[in-house]
RNA sequence: GGAGUCGGCCAGGCAGUCGCUCCGUCCGCAUGGGCGGGGAGGAAAGUCCGGGCUCUACAGGGCAGGGUGCCAGGUAACACCUGGGAGGCGCGAGUCUAUGGAAAGUGCCACAGAAAAUAUACCGCUGGUUCUGUUCAGACAGGGCCGGUAAGGGUGAAAUGGUGCGGUAAGAGCGCACCGCGCGGCUGGUAACAGGCGUGGCAGGGUAAACCCCACCCGGAGCAAGACCAAAUAGGGGAACUUACGUGCGGCCCGCAUGGUUCCCGGGUAGGUCGCUUGAGGCCUGCGGUGACGCAGUGUCCAGAUGAAUGGCUGUCCACGACAAAACCCGGCUUAUCGGCCGGCUCCCUCC
């Protein structure tokens, strides 16, 4: 994969691009691993919530962030429902991957997000999105 | 045309764009990239049955336990399917049935009722006898006692088969006819069973998804099976021979394995690879069969992920899109489901 010139955070209201082979999703920029998860459950450095779920993540030693999801069969009963919610959410941090800064990102599900319609789960993720890489910049600059 | 019934099929389409995964191929030292192709379901679900496959002991005998339950066939197998029988429902096409045995035994059956099973007499009906009353007498009415009677009433889910005629004091399979039931031949059918003949006065409620009896079938565990490569760490592993005693063996016993001796050999957790998709496959054609299905031929490769791929966005059209997503693989069953299409058959109405 050709290194993505990296956005900085001015520009965060500018729309996403979609030209070939900016916005990839390969397996690297997963969390495969089980220790991975521990990691991010245990280092904890940011935490950020909304009222379908919580976004977990802590700073990796990596070029790119990584993305990993937990959603149990608790909040999406159905292997359908599961599916749907974990879609929207890898295509959203698709496109905002060039932005955001080296993490490893986890979101959990909570209580209510099968019933989430999938446009207003991506309008949510993308505030998410916002707030994290605001709150990494601040944190960063001090 | 309407109503119904049975069976089969489909499960938003098209275009653009950004992605994911597998295979092939090319480029690149490599992370990767280009091109071409494949990429959820009719139920993928529930995990309720049956098999394949793997290991255990290539699973053998007995007991226990479990399953199936009209007959015949299909199948790798089944609790499935097909055809048939019997019974129920429907005018019909059709459909439903855990559909072997209740005279092998045991258990249970509220309430009601005289009695629920070596039967029995509550109200009745009726014979004899005796007393009282009426009466010239015969006779009639009522009461007591000794009997007969299961026809009628009443109870109940069920009371020694039902209807009719004869018969009788009144009654009764007491006798007869028909129906039902049991038994024995006969005929048809592979069989379940059906028909018919003879015979017996009748053999007596329900419950076997209660125990049970009879017939047939079944070892156990599951792809986190299991095989291989192998950091860490640790001292074991394989082969042959032997088996008194101990220990172990996924219900128990028989039995089997192991500790013993000799010889040989580095081991195998994290992680990875394989198992993993070519199969009781699917399509088409022909033949056999009432059918399930079988046989033959042509041609074909049609998901294989592993924090887990088949999606997002835009446009457009319409009937405005349900239930729901593979996880070793098949065959079934069951359950969920917006709607649409096709065909067979039945009944009713109209027209010719």
């Amino acid at each position: 994969m050709p290194v993505v010139p990296r956005a900085g955070p001015g520009c965060l209201s500018d729309p996403l691009p979609l030209c070939p082979g900016a916005a990839r999703f390969p397996r690297r920029v997963r969390l495969t691993e089980p220790a991975d998860y521990q990691h991010v459950f245990k280092g904890g450095c940011y935490r950020l919530n909304n009222s379908w779920m919580t976004l977990l993540a802590v700073p990796n030693q990596l070029q790119y962030p990584r993305l990993g999801l937990a959603i149990s069969r608790k909040v999406a009963s159905t292997a359908v429902a599961r599916n749907r919610i974990k879609r929207v959410t890898r295509e959203s941090f698709r496109h905002w991957q060039t932005r955001l800064q080296p993490l490893d990102i986890v979101v959990l599900g909570r209580n209510g997000i099968s019933a989430c319609p999938a446009r207003d789960l991506d309008k949510a993720l993308e505030k998410l999105w916002i707030k994290l890489i605001e709150k990494c910049a601040g944190s960063s600059s001090n």
